[in-house]
RNA sequence: GGAGAGGUGGCAGAGUGGUCGAAUGUACCUGACUCGAAAUCAGGCGUAGGUGCGAGCCUACCGAGGGUUCGAAUCCCUCCCUCUCCGCCA
């Protein structure tokens, strides 16, 4: 969420920034509501004042009643008396114009909230401007695209052959978009995710968590899937008393993970906070019908180890390049060719002020696919949780919020099948993987 | 699933209709005393929002939402969460 103080005192520029990402800010629409909402706040609160004075008078009398009876003060008694059931009628009469504005109050501070809670954050200065991913910047290239002296198959031959990748039967089971991985290759997915973890863990600097993967709609909130992409996730039925809510699957552990510091404050000394977890994802996909259809490379569900880092403001691009490095890190011990994109005002996700994406090398595709995308969040998700810090003057202060995949396991699981595949329909293991797969160094059929 | 007890400021813990945003303790900050520290004494110390150039003034917030009342932390209703015991369960 934007801050509203910056759009009141500059909405004119905010609302080009936000153009350039496509997004065209409703300018008239917010002048009209923060006009109403000043309007009905200011009287409201007057109204509440008057009866405020009103009802303490009426204490005070009340109690001077029995004292001055008590002192056969009788005469000021009853005019005291007097004086009460007056302010009572004084106050009473305030009634109906208040109780209308105090059902009305709350409505317009809900639809100022609907309203600024869809507009997505406003670019860093440093990010290219463009349309769409044709204008990325690509940043740097590492390694070389792998060169083969046969004809390249793509991952679902290579594992089809190997009798370890099996969409027929995942598509009987639960349907299109899942799959399922037997014997080696369901363990090569597994050594990946623990590899992963361990790098991050004990050569990073982060801290292992294990989270929930279904979330409330606040956590959704929190991060910015909701209210604008609520399609895009599975949803749970579950009864709260008369009402039905819903519990959300995760399409991704930042949700959780980022959620831990929603309406906290953080001590200064404990930042920053890193956080790294390995969880399934969901996704609905609505709206990529066609889309990658073959493979493992888009699915309903499938594993990711996220990186998490919950920030001081100032140090948060800093952060981002160690966070973007860290990821990077897990493909070059895979020995993976990638490269590191950094995407335009068009392309960047809702809640990113800035964003990276790692795209690995994929032989069979013959170009590079989003393996793990890394971003600054800025204020944007903690000004929606509330996620806060004390600062130096002891003041609560907005944190800074940053994630990023490191990496999304499918997919490196895809990469590594196609770029580690042999002539004879075989996989050589990566040597980081062996440890983790009993030793085991190549993958054969049968 | 059954029975019970609770949710109040950073923490602990009072408050059961009226000058209560909330006693007290503790933590923290400032000052005094001290060579310095401790102890002691004095003062300060929640969050969000509105309004004003500003000192300030005003509003809301005692788990959440509704209700009663001139007035609710306090009374009523619904829900959520936590804890204890029993049962069941990976």
């Amino acid at each position: 969420m934007l801050d509203i103080q910056t759009l009141r005192n500059d909405l004119a520029a905010v609302a080009a920034r936000l153009a350039t990402r496509g997004y065209a800010l409703d300018t008239a629409k917010f002048e009209q509501l923060e006009a109403e909402r000043k309007t009905i706040q200011t009287r409201t609160q007057e109204l509440q004042a008057k009866r405020n004075a009103l009802s303490k008078q009426i204490g005070v009398l009340a109690g001077s009643i029995a004292r001055l009876n008590a002192t056969e003060e009788h005469e000021q008694a009853d005019f005291n008396i007097l004086q009460i059931e007056q302010s009572k009628a004084e106050a009473g009469a305030l009634g109906d114009e208040l109780k209308q504005l105090e059902t009305k109050l709350p409505l317009v501070l809900q639809e100022m909230e609907a309203f600024l809670s869809v507009i997505p954050n406003t670019p860093h200065s440093t990010v290219p401007v463009g349309k769409s991913e044709a204008d990325n910047l690509e940043v740097r290239k590492v390694g070389e695209p792998t060169k083969f002296s046969f004809e390249v198959k793509d991952h679902v031959s290579i594992g089809e052959g190997l009798n370890g990748l099996d969409f027929d039967t995942a598509t009987k089971i639960a349907g299109a978009r899942f799959s399922l991985l037997k014997g080696p290759l369901a363990r090569m997915h597994r050594a990946l995710a623990q590899f992963m973890l361990d790098t991050h863990t004990e050569q990073h600097g982060y801290t292992e968590t294990y989270v929930p993967y279904l979330v409330n709609a606040e956590s959704m909130r929190g991060t910015g899937q909701l209210p604008k992409f609520e399609e895009d996730l599975f949803k749970v039925p579950r009864q709260m008393g008369e009402k039905e809510e819903h519990f959300y699957l995760i399409p991704t552990a930042e949700v959780p993970v980022t959620n831990m510091v929603r309406d906290t404050i953080t001590p200064l000394e404990k930042l920053p906070l890193k956080y790294v977890a390995h969880t399934p994802c969901f996704r609905s996909e609505a709206g990529s019908y066609g889309r990658d259809t073959r493979g493992m490379i888009r699915q309903h569900q499938f594993d990711k180890v996220e990186l998490v880092q919950i920030v001081h403001p100032e140090k948060s691009y800093e952060m981002l390049e160690e966070l973007l490095g860290h990821a990077e890190i897990i493909l070059q011990k895979l020995g993976l060719p990638y490269r590191v994109v950094k995407l335009c005002t068009g392309d960047m996700g809702f809640s990113a002020a800035t964003t990276y994406d790692i795209e690995v090398w994929l032989p069979a595709q013959n170009t590079y696919r989003e393996i793990s995308s890394c971003s600054n969040f800025e204020a944007f998700q903690a000004r929606r949780m509330q996620a806060r810090f004390r600062n130096a003057q002891g003041k609560p202060e907005l944190l800074h919020t940053l994630n990023g995949s490191g990496l999304a396991v499918g997919r490196t699981l895809v990469a590594v099948l196609e770029n580690y595949q042999q002539a004879d329909g075989s996989v050589k293991v990566p040597e980081v993987l062996r440890p983790y797969m009993g030793g085991m160094a190549i993958i054969c059929a049968n």
